[in-house]
Order: structure tokens, then C-alpha cells, then sequence
DNA sequence: GGTCACGTGGCAATCGGTTGCCAAAGGTTG
DNA sequence: CAACCTTTGGCAACCGATTGCCACGTGACC
């Protein structure tokens, strides 16, 4: 097995174009200052010897890494893809990589990963944080954030409409007839979730619905199956769920007991992810732009800082209502 | 605004604790050389300023990075959701981070992000690569590659065992009365692709049905109506598809036109994605164990790194047919 | 008591860039 | 022609770790 050939280094070019490695480096950071045909000469160069600048010492040299991390709960939620997609393109379109962590819904986790990452990058988008105010306050004051669908004071966030979002699913339901409805949870930690559920309660008595709280699920499909039964149990007539993965596990475990949707029971998601309008029936769900989230969030970090600009604004995204079968007259 | 924390360094904690810098470090890389009172006494100080080694210095000192690069043609994808969760899990797992890279299925995306990325981790693992033989060779002269679903002399890597499961498909579809079927195939540079198809012809040649190919189609939702007018044009009795997703959206090209499904045509996929199984009709297709093919891959790679053992052999993992409901007879 | 091995910790070079500062070259102005 | 400015490139000090090598102290053994 031969040696891997060695990669090129900046005194490898400098040497081979005859320079000094400082003007190679500037030929790269900041081009203005450099003679235009002496940087045309070295870039050639570089290009032959197939040098690239390496990441680790521009960031250790220079403080800036060109990375950004982003953080989610569970990479394998389709939920998050959405974000992490328009994350990436966001980052690539800036030049800039990304680092991608699961957090496994553990805030523990979460905590490890910014520490441990914290020097390695520019910042971080937390999206779905599940850290507490005090913990995500320390995470701020050593490494620059942006939050997505979370909101915290002195950090800035983008966060989707919920309170449209859950309003328009009472409105919808209170049209078909229904009287009430039971909200089957997320996790304890997650703010959307308690943002979603302070919505349906404040919508709810709005118009005399009664309301009540199941829960909490890990919201994931095999959770369906413990929510679909307390639902049933508390004879309910529809149900809100945390997001579309557990309900589209809520309608698997309905369909296994030969529960009829939406005769019997009316099932409401909450995100619209992939597989949402084509599963078995349809499932009404509140869109959210998930993509544009995650790229609003990366161009707000790097404006944050590139420009040094401290601006912890809270930017709010629509939400839509997409009515679909899951959804019918409450039973008489 | 209050000026940023600075984070703890290295010397920080040797000052803190009365000690020298590379005492610290090696109570962190090297336990045994360092005294076991020494040793608590740094980690209780460190601990105290949380401090974390700075991975750029680190990588920048020691060669190894701790952290892997997974490049996947499209991270919204979900197929390749199931290869990124297993590679987080196994990177976790081993200590080690991981960096996304979406490639956009493009070539030269996936060879800019292996020269900007290279020096910054200890290897990649490449996901149904789109390079060329001897771009995947060059990329593996400098750097520690792995392959999931594509193979090349000389480097590692895991793969689904296509044959079997192209097979499966042709069984049947025999088994179902078809006396041919149609192949909506994927990307011209897809290895999985190509293997597929080639599987599709032997084993239709060995049992006499008739196979068209058709395509290529960029494998996404949105190519799913070209596909199905294309198969119904052909009048075509079945339609196998490059993957999942060209076939949900057959599926829903198909109920868009009034085409029963499977009376009047029967729909096969490929890679058993999220929502194959609760997609209207259920969707026939091939199941890979697409979270273990990234475990592995990760798994493989940190091996040939960190015990420099160049095993470059083919791991090839199970598939299994899962029949569902998007599958029938013949017509007459 | 001298030698030696061993366990432990420190010194300083090194990794590959970035960047503040200085100097040389060339051009302009009075 | 001197004084001065501007442009351009080089020198060298960092950034924060790792690690080869050396030194010191201690106990054991001859």
C-alpha cells in the first residue's frame, strides 16, 4: 500500500508561486489587498496543487470557522427535515457547512453537544429546543444563537404562527359540530407543545368547547397506539394531536381496532409532514414553512454574526390549515 | 450589551490547577500517563471552568479530527433519512461528530464538499455516490472513504443486496400473472440505479416477461406523473419504480387520472420509505436496512481510521420484500 | 552508597493558517 | 529633488491544543 499522498498546505503554494504564505492566505480572505495578476498567479497555483485552505487552522488562527451547527431533537422526524433542508441550503448558498446533531429529545444532550461544538462553530440554531430558559441563557452567553420555533428573551428566533395555527383547528372542528375535543401531548419540555396547548384552551373556551390534556407522548408513530385508546376511552369525538407523527400513529392503532375515521372519530395532526396527504385517510394538519424556518434561521445567525449585529427579534412565520379527510361531522 | 464570556482554554485550567499545559491534555487523551490524584484534581477544575478542548486546536495538533463527513444526495430524501439516523447513532456512539453534506445530487457538489471538508474530519462516508470510478478514486487517495450502496475497487463499503431484491420483485410479479412490467428508472449516474436494472433484466429474461426501461427521472415526488403517463402510455400491467417516491407519485398520479390501482395497474417501489406502508394503497416495495448501512459505514470507517487496517471489502446487508396492497393480477 | 528503572510532569516545537505591523517600491506633489 | 503617500508583499507573533523528549524524584536492588 503506497503512503496517502500528502495534502497541500499554504507553504506548499507559496513556495511553488514564489510568494510568502501570507499573501497566499490574503489571496483567499481578502482579495482587495493583494495586486490583481500576482493573485491570478497564485490562484492558479493553488488550483494545480489542488490546495484547499484547511478549516481547522483558519478557525483556530482566525476565530471564525465558517460553520454553523444545528441541533434538532431526532434527525428521523420528517418533521425536522424540512428545517435541516432549508438549513443546508441556506449554509451552502453562504459557503459555510454545516454541522448536524440529534439530541435524542434529551436536554442533557443537547447541553453536551453546544459545549463540546461551541469552539468548532460560528454558532448554532437550536431548533425545538428542549433546554430551560436559565440553561439556554448560559448556551447564549458563550456561543451565538437562533432559535427555531422556540422563543426565549435576548435570543432570536423564528417560530411558526401558532396561535393562528391552533385556532384555525378549533374553528375547523367547532364548524363540523364537535363540542369538544381531548389534546394528546407532546413532551413535557417542549415549548411548542405548551404554546399549542395554551392555544387550544384559550380557543376552546372561547367557544364553549371543553378541552382535555392526554399525554405526554414521545411523539413519535409508536406512541399512536397509547393515544388512540385514551381517546377512545375518554369517548371523545375528535383529537388534536401533538404533531402529524403521532397522528398518523393515532390512525394506524384506529384502524387496527376498526375504528372508523372520521364517522367515529375526527383525527387532527399538527405540521403536515411528508406522507401526511397520502396516508389512510388523509390527515388534516396545520402546515408550517419548516424549510424556510430553517433558512431564515441560518441567514439570522450569520447576519448575527458576520455583522456583530445583536437584533433578538422573534420572527414569526404563517401557518395554514389543510382540511383533509381525517376530518368530518361530529357524530350525532 | 456586556462583552462575551471568553471560553476556558487549555492554559486557563493548567493555571487554575498548578499544573502544565500538557499535563491537562493528557489527563484528557492519555489517562495513564498522569498521576490518579493529578488527574481528578485537573478534571475537578476543568469541570469547574467548563472547559472543553477546542476541536480545531485539537484536530490541528493531533491529525485526527473525531469527526466524520456524511455526504447524501439529498438530505430531504427520506430514504437517505434512515442512512443519517444510523450514522449519527454510530457516531454518538463512538464519541465522533458528524457533518452533513448535501450533495443536490450533483457530482461536482460532492467532489467540492470532499476537498473543502477534507482536512476537517478523519474520513467520509459517501452515500450512493455519484462519482465516477476514478473521481472515487482520487478522493480516496487522500482521504478515508467509505461507500454505502455503490462499490469501487479499493474501497470499502455496504450495500443492500439489490440482486436478491430486484429478484423478489420479478418473482412476484410472476407470481401475480404479469407477463412483463415497465422499470421507471432513476438518475443515469446512479450506481444503485443501474444495479437495479440489470437485476430487473436477468431475472426478467429468466422467467420470459417482456421489461421496458423508462427515464430517467430525477427520483422525487414530483416525477411520479411523467412516470405514470409514460407507463399507462406503454400500457404497461405493472410499473416498478427507481424508488419510493417516483411511485407515491405514480400512486397519486394514478388516482388523480381515475387509474385503479392495483386492478388496473400494479405499482412496486423501491427502499420501503416512511410512509410507504400507510400511502393509499399501501405500497408494494423493497425494504434495505438502510440504519444499519449507515451504522456500519461509520462503524467501518472509524476502524480503518483509527486502527489504519485497510479492509476494503463489500459488506452487503439483507433486503426483503414487503408485499402490500399497490400490487395484484394481471388484468385479463 | 551508587546505579538504574520507573513514574510523573514540564519544556518547547509543531500543526496550518491569519493578521498587525513594517518596509520597499513607485508615483505624486510642491 | 525632497518629502510624502499609496500600493503591495513579507516578517513574525499568535490561535489552542498535542506530543517527543528530557528532567526530576523516588524506591529498589546490588
Amino acid at each position: 500500500m503506497p503512503p496517502r499522498p500528502r495534502r497541500a498546505t499554504i507553504a506548499d503554494v507559496a513556495r511553488e508561486a514564489g510568494v510568502a504564505t501570507s499573501t497566499v492566505s490574503r489571496c483567499f480572505t481578502n482579495p482587495t489587498r493583494i495586486n490583481h495578476v500576482t493573485r491570478e498567479h497564485v490562484l492558479a497555483v493553488a488550483e494545480r496543487l489542488g490546495y484547499s485552505p484547511n478549516p481547522s487552522a483558519r478557525a483556530l488562527g482566525s476565530g471564525r470557522s465558517d460553520t454553523v451547527g444545528l441541533l434538532v431533537p431526532d434527525i428521523t422526524n420528517p418533521y425536522f427535515a424540512g428545517a435541516i433542508k432549508g438549513a443546508e441550503r441556506a449554509a451552502a448558498a453562504a459557503g459555510v457547512t454545516l454541522v448536524l446533531g440529534d439530541t435524542q429529545e434529551r436536554p442533557a444532550n443537547e447541553e453536551k453537544l453546544v459545549r463540546r461544538l461551541g469552539a468548532a462553530v460560528d454558532g448554532f440554531v437550536l431548533v425545538a429546543s428542549r433546554l430551560s430558559d436559565p440553561a439556554l441563557r448560559e448556551a447564549a452567553s458563550l456561543n451565538t444563537l437562533v432559535l427555531v420555533n422556540r422563543v426565549t428573551p435576548g435570543v432570536p428566533s423564528v417560530v411558526a404562527d401558532f396561535d393562528t395555527g391552533t385556532r384555525q383547528i378549533v374553528d375547523h372542528l367547532a364548524s363540523l359540530g364537535h363540542t369538544g375535543f381531548v389534546f394528546a401531548g407532546g413532551p413535557a419540555e417542549s415549548w411548542s407543545g405548551s404554546r399549542r396547548w395554551q392555544g387550544f384552551q384559550a380557543a376552546a373556551a372561547e367557544r364553549g368547547m371543553t378541552v382535555a390534556r392526554h399525554g405526554p407522548y414521545v411523539p413519535v408513530l409508536a406512541s399512536g397506539a397509547a393515544a388512540a385508546d385514551a381517546a377512545l376511552a375518554a369517548r371523545a369525538s375528535a383529537v388534536v394531536c401533538h404533531n402529524d407523527m403521532l397522528a398518523i400513529g393515532v390512525l394506524r392503532r384506529l384502524a387496527d381496532r376498526g375504528v372508523r375515521v372520521p364517522d367515529d372519530l375526527s383525527v387532527v395532526g399538527f405540521d403536515d409532514v411528508f406522507g401526511a396527504d397520502f396516508c389512510h385517510p388523509p390527515l388534516t394538519t396545520v402546515a408550517e414553512r419548516t424549510e424556510e424556518a430553517g433558512a431564515r434561521a441560518v441567514e439570522t445567525l450569520l447576519t448575527q454574526v458576520r455583522a456583530r449585529a445583536a437584533e433578538p427579534g422573534t420572527l414569526v412565520l404563517p401557518t395554514q390549515l389543510r382540511v383533509r379527510a381525517s376530518t368530518g361531522p361530529a357524530r350525532a
